[in-house]
This record gives structure tokens, sequence and C-alpha cells, in this order.
DNA sequence: GTTAGCACTCGCCCAATCTGAGTGCTAACA
DNA sequence: TGTTAGCACTCAGATTGGGCGAGTGCTAAC
């Protein structure tokens, strides 16, 4: 069977519908709702061939229909289309200017959550293809060196590594001078083996520190793989019953503090570029277990060098999409352009 | 009214039989469960007592007694007193070595609510009378400077700073000495504004300099007002209906994610040293307005070096007050001696 | 292809009823 | 005087059953 021009407009009226009301919706209701000046009888029509096709479902018998995700795809991919022809709307909901990028994403997260009503999150700037711009080593003692490693963008990782061996400032000077002259500007990825061979072979007898030093680096920027992730108004879904039943608010809480599973959703999204970097996940194509009964919509903010982030938002199958993706476009370019300044 | 021995033992019993039911417990009950050879009669004349006395109440007529918060109290004292004449037990839960003190603490915090099945929560340690170890300046361009400060424990804290006046590598130096020498093992409450004036006249011309990065220190331990908590568990209070009704859940939530109210009891904590270090907030009593249906239990770990902080095991006033402090006592030794190590 | 009409289904609401745990009181007993 | 058995009473919670209404599917007619 195919999805007709009048079968499109009854689904996406049912959607909007249930959306708005989170009952199940019936014929009678459609009829008048739309201005296909059809009766309910032949909506009925129309609504059996749809549940026929999956697109909509009746949680049980003598009630009205509710999406199917396959529902809701269908009306998210078309308003998505719609969206794309739209003019960019200018909305005021400013994001103050934060010193420091930490508190910007915290609040970038709350008002999210405060403008949807949904449960948000930002993700840290995860680095791609970053450049290394300073690193400072200073003596902490005889033993201890404290490393510090600045890249674009202002990244800023410090560790403290134990020596096997003692040092002095003179040494640790030249170090410096060393690891700064022959790595500024590098990129991450480009600090290969062959490198750290001849960086170890100038450093002459102090080649087990250089080592140890790049080492440290490798863990730094490795420790970016567990990314900080800020997360506002989960207690949000508490909004919604449907979210509330079961355990399913304490598997959605849990994953909300936890935070891994939402790492391997920001990881997963950052690798695929996609539609304005809007993706929207419904109920079961969720990537994250827990939420098999939610939709998550993320966006990729970028503040360039290579700095890129998620962010997203949970809530109900019935969220406000509309609402949602512009609320997300809006803060992805509010981001970026506070960034730019 | 005086609180008999044989009231004692019955309330003591009512208490124990609610914490492990949950359930209103009644007359009958407690004349099989205590060795007191009393039948329910009697049982029920003594109950009628303690609620006039005000330990116990009942939620309505026709059903049995469950502790009022002064009942609660009054258990909590008495174990409390019989648990400082116990000999210390030492657990077997070991937390693992971890190189990384957030890694520590998030790990304690995990094992807490593990153990427990109620929500943890564990400050990262304020820095109390703590004394400078290091100020390293480095310069990051023309007119940014960066500044790392690590402080005993091994406390590390960076900004970059903008300054007024551009800056060569030399000065740079110079000025790494003067305030190293200057300042190193000072406890940062002793930075007077004295020194602070006699330090900006030793660096001449680039006293400005030396203001803004002194105002950069303080900012950055000012910047330990709202400390870093770590919190585990939130979603163990859907094991306790009464935690979830209403929109209790939905708050206790928001508290946990937003961290600001926790933050406070955790300064409310360390200003009153107490009792083994171990407090217990019991419903209304709570310093947190989103816990009145709650118990707190809280203890105080001490790295040395005045380093404090403060460990939080959150739950139903029916929480195993006996289990919660045992955990929080062997956590809290462990906690010592891991870092002694 | 569209519509009116009709029988049918089933979740939900409400009120009535029943049950059982628990109480308070009283009278009797040691 | 403290303890106990007995009894009437209370009340939350579970169970039942009827009525309502929203909504459906089917059929026959336009």
């Amino acid at each position: 069977m195919e999805l007709s021009e009048r079968k499109m407009t009854i689904l996406k009226a049912i959607v909007r519908n249930y959306l708005e009301t989170g009952e199940p919706v019936g014929s009678r209701t459609i009829s008048k709702y739309t201005d296909l000046n059809l009766s309910s009888a032949t909506i009925r029509n129309e609504m059996a061939d749809l549940e026929e096709m999956g697109y909509i479902v009746q949680p049980h018998t003598s009630a009205g229909r509710i999406p199917s995700d396959a529902g809701y795809r269908v009306y998210v991919d078309v308003m998505m289309e719609e969206k794309t022809k739209e003019v960019e709307e200018i909305k005021v909901n400013l994001l103050e200017k934060e010193a420091k990028l930490d508190q910007l994403l915290k609040q970038t997260a709350k008002l999210l959550a405060t403008n949807t009503n949904y449960a948000s999150m930002v993700s840290a700037p995860v680095i791609q293809g970053n450049r290394l711009k300073l690193i400072q080593l200073s003596r902490m003692s005889d033993r201890q060196l404290l490393v510090v490693i600045v890249a674009d963008g202002n990244i800023i990782k410090n560790s403290i590594i134990p020596l096997s061996e003692s040092i002095n400032e003179e040494t640790v000077l030249k170090l410096n001078i060393l690891l700064n002259t022959n790595l500024n500007g590098l990129e991450i990825e480009n600090i290969t083996l062959g490198l750290i061979a001849s960086l170890k072979q100038l450093a002459g007898i102090h080649s087990d520190i250089v080592g140890e030093v790049l080492d440290a680096v490798a863990d730094a920027i490795h420790a970016d793989e567990d990314l900080e992730i800020y997360t506002s108004g989960a207690n949000n879904i508490f909004k919604y019953p449907e979210l509330t039943d079961n355990n399913m608010a304490s598997s959605i809480i849990n994953t909300f503090e936890e935070k891994q599973d939402l790492n391997s959703l920001v990881v997963r999204n950052l690798e695929s570029e996609d539609n304005n970097g809007i993706r929207v996940y419904i109920g079961e194509e969720s990537p994250v277990a827990s939420m098999k009964d939610c939709s998550i919509v993320t966006a990729t903010y970028n503040l360039g060098d290579g700095m890129k982030g998620t962010i997203g938002i949970i809530g109900p199958k019935r969220m406000d999409y509309d609402k949602v993706v512009d609320n997300l476009k809006d803060v992805m370019h509010q981001l970026d352009s506070i960034y730019k300044k």
C-alpha cells in the first residue's frame, strides 16, 4: 500500500494531536481537526490502513490510535525537511557570556532544560585534530615533575609524574625548550613513534624522562575518552507519566548519573556528520538501552579548530520535536558565535 | 511520663521492625518479637503511652504504629552510643588504590551506594590552611599568561589571564622566581595585602602583572567555594516507595543533579566537628529542604594537611542506620589510610 | 469513494461490599 | 496494682459489578 497524500495528512494530524494531549486520538477528532472535510467513518477506513502499514497502533481495542515509532519517524522526517526551507528564526534567550567554557556549557544545559521541559545534556568539546600550544614542565621535587599541556582552544591538562631518576632545574629547562621547539603546533595525532625516538635521542641521557613525559601527554589526551558531560533537568522526566512507570525512571536517572552511556552516545554522534548536525532517535532507535521509551534529539556544535561537542535533549517519544529542534539550532549558533568573539 | 526501660525496649522493637518491613507495626507483632513475654494488650497500653510521649504515631486509626522523627532520634542516639563501645570491625570491601584522587572519590561514592542501597555523595576535600607548593607562570602569547598553582596535596589549578601590557620570556622567568621564593610554603590565608604590596614593589615596573597573577591565585582558591561533589546511586531512592510518591523523587533527583544544596550541606558539616565525625539528620532535621522525608548520615574524612571532606548517605527515614554508620566509618578509615601511603 | 447507522468492545469511574489488621476499653484475674 | 482475655469498633485496601462513553469495524445505501 502506498502512503497517499491524504493518508499523510491524517498521520500528521494524529501525531500532532497526540503530542499535544498525550491521549490516544480517535477518528472523530481527526475528522474535525483537519480541513479535509471527511466524516469520521472515512477517517476510520484510512486509519485502519495506516495501522496495517505500521504507522499507528491501538493501545487496546476500542481506544483511539497513537503513533508507532515508525509513525513518529515519518513525521519527524517531513518536519525536518520543511525546517530546512524555513528562514532561520532568531530567538532572544541569549546565553550570557561566560569566562570559562565549563560554566558556559553548564549554563547551556540548564537553559535548554528550562526552555523545553525535557532533560538535556551538553558534552565538553572533543579535541579533534587539535594542536599543542604549550608544554610546560616544572620541577616539584627531586623526583616529581609537573606537566602542564595546553592545546588549541586553551584546553589545559595537568599531571604530576613520578620520575625514576632525580632531576635538577637546569635539565628541566633544557627539556622544556626541547619539547616546545619540537612539538608546538603539531596535531596530537601526528606525534609519531619516529618523532618520539628522535626526541629521545636529542635528550641524550635524559631520554627516559622524555619518554615518561610523552606518556603523560598521551595519557592526558587519552583521558578525554570519557569526556565531561553536563546534564540538567533530569527531573523533568517526572512530568511525563509514561516515563515514570515501572522502573523506567530509575534507569533513566541512572544513565544520567553514570554518564557512561551518554558518553558513548556523544562519541557515536560525532563520528557521523548529518543533516544540519541534527539527529533524532525515536524509541527503539536509541543507541542507549535505558532510553528505549524516550526520544533523543542531538546536535553537534563546532567551536572551530576541530573542537566539536554534542548537545542533546532527552524526552518522551511524544516530545515537541519542532520546539526542540528550534532550540537546539538556536543554542548551537549561539555557542558558535559567542566563542568566536 | 518517663521513658522506662520496658518502654525503651518496645520502642526499639518497633523501630527495628519498621526498618525491616516498612509497614506500620502492631501490638501483636511486638508481643512476639520481643522476649518480654507480654500480651498484646499490655503492649497496647505501653504503645498508647509512647504515642502520647510523641515517639510513635499512627498513620490512621486502626493501623499499627510507626516511629516519629523523635522516635528515630532516640533509637539512633542509643545505637550510636552502643557503637562507640563496640570493637572496630574490619571489612573487606577494599577500595582499590587509584592514582587520581577524583577517581578514588568517585569510586568511593559508587561503593557506598552499592553496599547500602541508598544514595551517596562524596565531596572533594576542602582546602583548609593549605600551603602553596608551586606557582608556575608561562608565557602563552604576547598578552596571555598561563598560571598554574599547585598546593599541598597536589591540588592543581590553572587559569589563563589576559594581560594589559605585553610581556617577554625574561620577565616571566623573573616573576616566576620572585613569586616562588616569596610565596612557597605559605598558607593561602596568610597572603596578606601587605605581602602583596611588597611583592608589587619588588616587581618594579611589572607590579601590575603581579597584581593580576595574585588575583588569579585568589580566584582559583575562591572557585573552591563550590567544590566538586561526586554522587552515586541516586536511583536507589526508587527502591523506597515512600520517597517516590508525589513529586518527592523529582525534587530529590533535582538536588542531586544541581548539587548546590549538597554543597551547603558539606560546608555546614565541616564547620562543626562531632561525635566521631558522624552525624545523623532525621527528616525535618535535614538542612536541605528537599530531603525533609529522608535521613542523611554524614561523616568527615581527613586526609591530613587540613584536607577534609564530607561523605554522606541519603535514604529513607527507615534506613538501616547500623549498616550505614558501619559503612561510613569503614570507608572513612580506608580513605585515610590509602592516602597516607 | 464516501457516508450514516448500528452493534460491539473495553478501559475507566464509581459506589457498595467485604476483609482483616489493629485499636481502645472493660472486666476479671494474680 | 499490673497483666490479660474478650469484645466492639474503626478504617484502609482489595474486590466486585454496573454504567458510561469513546471509539471501532462492518454493512448497506448514496
